[in-house]
DNA sequence: AAAACCGCCTGTCGGC
DNA sequence: TGCCGACAGGCGGTTT
């Protein structure tokens, strides 16, 4: 669900709602958010507190707190985070966490399947969350060059899909931007990660940046779940080439789009443009 | 080192 | 209409 597009327009989304408010209180209604701090410790971490910085790691999101603190999440399959200018609006059924600010406004923390997790800890701390310290590089940085890329296909026989949903080798990718970014460097999901030229190590380079960049453009990608930090629908997936095609046809050559399970995950390409 | 499985949850969809 | 299994955008843990 949120993949690096999703989370950064979540994070931009609440930039200017969340931040230099003061917490006035925080409700927990699902404990097992939390993963390494008592609910106790976190009302009592967050109270009188203020957000002052939202930062953002592969499909992490951190919220930088005056206290020094910081608080980790990771949205997983469908969490969201929606703020809400007036308190009273009814909660949605699976709210999770309710941060309430002193002004009325609230955000809330929504997620249908309890998978999301919230860390709050210290900066010195931060290496404990296991997830982010084992986080490769990020894909729109400067860093994440056709060279880095090269080294991380290098020596790997595994398939390239599998290798792109790694967060440890790439940071962000997953299952919709993974089937994008092979459609449109033309490299079928199983291609063993070496085994690709360096041409297609470069179409696939490129394809990846093209298509996070254009999702974050484009507020990410709602296909059920996602909504940005008011609410609103991404609109990414009126642009999709690939993803959720099953039964339709490939919009280069008109080829029915291939569906299979890679690496244990539903896979969308077309058996013309992406040969084996 | 890496791949293959399971588990975590709820909701939806298709088949019967 | 109802039941049942499969499946859904993620990832950690364990086993192989």
């Amino acid at each position: 669900m949120p993949e690096l597009p999703e989370v950064e327009t979540v994070r931009r989304s609440l930039l200017p709602y969340v931040l230099n408010k003061q917490i006035q209180s925080v409700d927990v209604h699902y404990k097992r958010i939390l993963q390494d701090v008592s609910v106790p410790e976190f009302k009592y971490g967050l109270r009188d507190n203020r957000f002052i910085e939202i930062g953002r790691r592969g499909k992490y999101l951190l919220f930088y707190l005056e206290s020094q603190h910081i608080m980790v999440v990771h949205l997983r399959m469908t969490g969201r985070l929606i703020f809400v200018s007036n308190s009273q609006i009814p909660l949605a059924k699976h709210t999770s966490v309710v941060f309430a600010f002193s002004e009325g406004s609230a955000l809330r923390f929504e997620d249908q399947r309890k998978f999301a997790t919230i860390n709050f800890l210290t900066p010195d701390r931060l290496h404990e969350v296991r997830g982010l310290r084992e986080m490769g590089p990020e894909p729109l940085s400067e860093e994440f060059t056709l060279e880095v890329f090269s080294h991380i296909l290098r020596n790997r026989k595994a398939a390239i899909k599998g290798l792109l949903l790694d967060q440890r080798r790439i940071a962000g990718l997953g299952n919709i931007y993974a089937d994008e970014s092979l459609f449109m460097a033309g490299i079928h999901p199983e291609r063993p990660a070496n085994s690709l030229t360096k041409k297609e190590q470069e179409r696939l380079y490129t394809a990846i940046r093209t298509v996070l960049q254009d999702a974050v453009d484009n507020q990410g990608t709602t296909v059920r779940d996602y909504r940005t930090g008011y609410g609103t629908e991404g609109s990414f997936q009126n642009k999709l080439q690939i993803y959720g095609k099953k039964g339709q046809h490939c919009p280069q050559c008109g080829e029915e789009v291939a569906y299979k399970k890679v690496v244990g995950r539903t896979s969308h390409f077309c058996p013309t443009c992406q040969k084996e």
